[in-house]
DNA sequence: TTGAAAGCGCTACCAT
DNA sequence: ATGGTAGCGCTTTCAA
């Protein structure tokens, strides 16, 4: 390696002290205009970038955010809600010179050494919470580090900084749709157990079918997967009977539920009207095409990254509701035309 | 925040000095064994978790490595092979206590950017190479910034260290497969024009035709996107002269395809033929599901990120070939049944 | 406004 | 085998 530029030849070649070369690279008051002029110019001229290393071991900041993506390790691959919100975070991190940390695990106790480490490490500033659980543990773990931290879609009352995008809205749009299309029950396919926004869809879609005044129809355990999806099909046409609309907790379920129910000859929208949430690009591909609920993690991403260097700069900051979910309606609900079966 | 644990008072805490705890710590010669676990002893009762700060200025390493995905900001969301990627280089990295940063840049000259300045700021101690195009501009700036890195799935004769996967065997097989079921010309849609891993699959294709003795059919250019295969299945819609079999050069594209050819009404396989590349999720869910050459992310992933961290650690480094893509036959070939067509 | 100097926490060299 | 000490490159008092 070459031997680097540091400060100190900048502050040599401006014929200034270190201390000066520091201040007026870093904006900092208490530098003539004419000295920082200078500096500058012989920063450019030299093509020097401050260290890193060095930056963090005096300034105490690691000039890096974590977030630890906690599933199978294919999630990435299944799931692409990470690839849009991870998106979302970068653009922020990018101009204000930070860097993020990713980290996989499978299991959540791996999550939680991991969020450990990077805090005992000094690696990060801070971190973001997804995918939050009840009684989440990392809540308890953050205040114990006391390591910043942003949570991504927590419940209400959550007790760190939080960025929300509600879609409670959204999914009462949806019921109501189904309703107006002449469905009288409309089944769920929930998320995994335990998380909260497995619970906060499960409240949504029940409180739309009270207030539409109809009945809360069959509630199926999923688990955001395709599989799971199609095990929820499997459930449906084994007992018989056969919801005319089901909302499911994600596209994956959706299109595993839509698949395995087209596989048994049903014909969709005509027998059943399908509809999932999120808005992956999947949606598109299959046919019909999926109606969805539109999220947008590109937002929530951005928001929750500029929010957490805001909390790591020590600003004060309130908890972020980006827009609202909406409904997005395409080919898998709709026309109540009911076909013929074409098929076992 | 807490007054953090530092090595000074786990050496007082040992009653050594400060350099024999670091040495013990680190496994260093010359260090009696008592010492050593006298050292451990206190660095366990005391939580002492070193500082990435101090020992990255001093050491001069960043204990992290860097990748830059380039592409459209969905990549993640619309590509899922980087998910795999990713996974399979952080199981390695996690590890060795190595943190992966991840940038997401959508330009080219950003990525060169971005690389500029994960070396000037010493963040990274080696990259990962990517997506490699046509004498790729990076292969010159990783020699400038005397940075580490290792290229994933680059052509033959690379002059940086590689990790390759081939894929020239599959895709010999799926070509012959397509010519003992009766196809007699095998269309290409190609991948993004510039990318090395694009010609690949081009040459790839080219010789197991000639190989095979069968005409080499149209070559279509693509963009390893789901909207580049509707383009290229328009294309030969319009053209009139549809082939009996078509490879694409990525799942996505083949996908696109497919659907685009379905919606003119015209059945897979019976009327065309269709073999796509990675092995993607998405592969499954749609009907027919798609054939295609199972490629192996993760395991590119790991075994580029073990290559990287030995050329960090100034170990001696080889290519590696990770086991040859395969083929995995679905049900978007194989039936040679010439069905009617069904519509327009 | 400027500069000298004291760390930040660790590694590594060099005496002992 | 052990311990003192000089950095690593930067920020940040504190004097001048």
């Amino acid at each position: 390696m070459r031997a680097r530029v540091t400060i100190v030849d900048v502050a040599q070649r401006a014929g200034v002290s270190i201390s000066s070369a520091s201040a007026a690279l870093n904006d900092n008051p208490g530098v003539s205009d004419s000295t920082r002029a200078r500096v500058r110019d012989a920063a450019d001229q030299l093509g020097y970038v401050p260290s890193l290393r060095g930056r963090s071991l005096s300034s105490r900041r690691a000039f890096a955010v974590g977030l630890v993506v906690q599933r199978q390790t294919d999630v990435l691959e299944s799931d692409p809600f990470f690839g849009a919100l991870i998106g979302g975070i970068e653009s922020v991190l990018a101009d204000r010179g930070y860097a993020l940390v990713l980290h996989m695990v499978e299991r959540a106790d791996a999550a939680r050494d991991r969020y450990e480490q990077l805090a005992a490490g000094r690696r990060v500033d801070g971190v973001f919470l997804d995918e939050l659980q009840n009684d989440d543990p990392r809540i308890a773990q953050m205040q114990r580090l006391e390591l910043p931290a942003v949570a991504i879609n927590p419940g209400p009352d959550f007790p760190l900084p939080a960025v929300r995008q509600h879609a409670d809205e959204a999914i009462h749009d949806l019921i109501a749709r189904f309703v107006a299309e002449g469905h009288r029950a409309i089944a769920h396919v929930s998320g995994a157990a335990g998380f909260v926004h497995t619970e906060q869809r499960i409240s949504a879609w029940r409180s739309a079918c009270a207030e539409l005044g109809i009945d809360e129809g069959v509630l199926l355990a999923g688990d955001f997967t395709y599989d799971g999806g199609r095990a929820a099909a499997e459930q449906l046409l084994a007992s018989g009977e056969l919801p005319t609309a089901i909302f499911c907790a994600n596209d994956l379920t959706a299109v595993g539920l839509m698949i395995r129910l087209q596989e048994a000859g049903l014909s969709i929208p005509g027998d059943v009207a399908i509809a999932g949430f999120d808005g992956i690009a999947l949606g598109r591909y299959v046919r019909p095409q999926l109606t969805t609920i539109l999220s947008a993690p590109r937002e929530v991403g951005s928001a929750a990254a500029t929010m957490l260097l805001d909390i790591v700069d020590r600003r004060a900051v309130e908890d972020i509701d980006v827009a609202p979910a909406t409904l997005e309606t395409r080919e898998s609900t709709g026309s109540r035309t009911v076909r013929p079966r074409t098929g076992v």
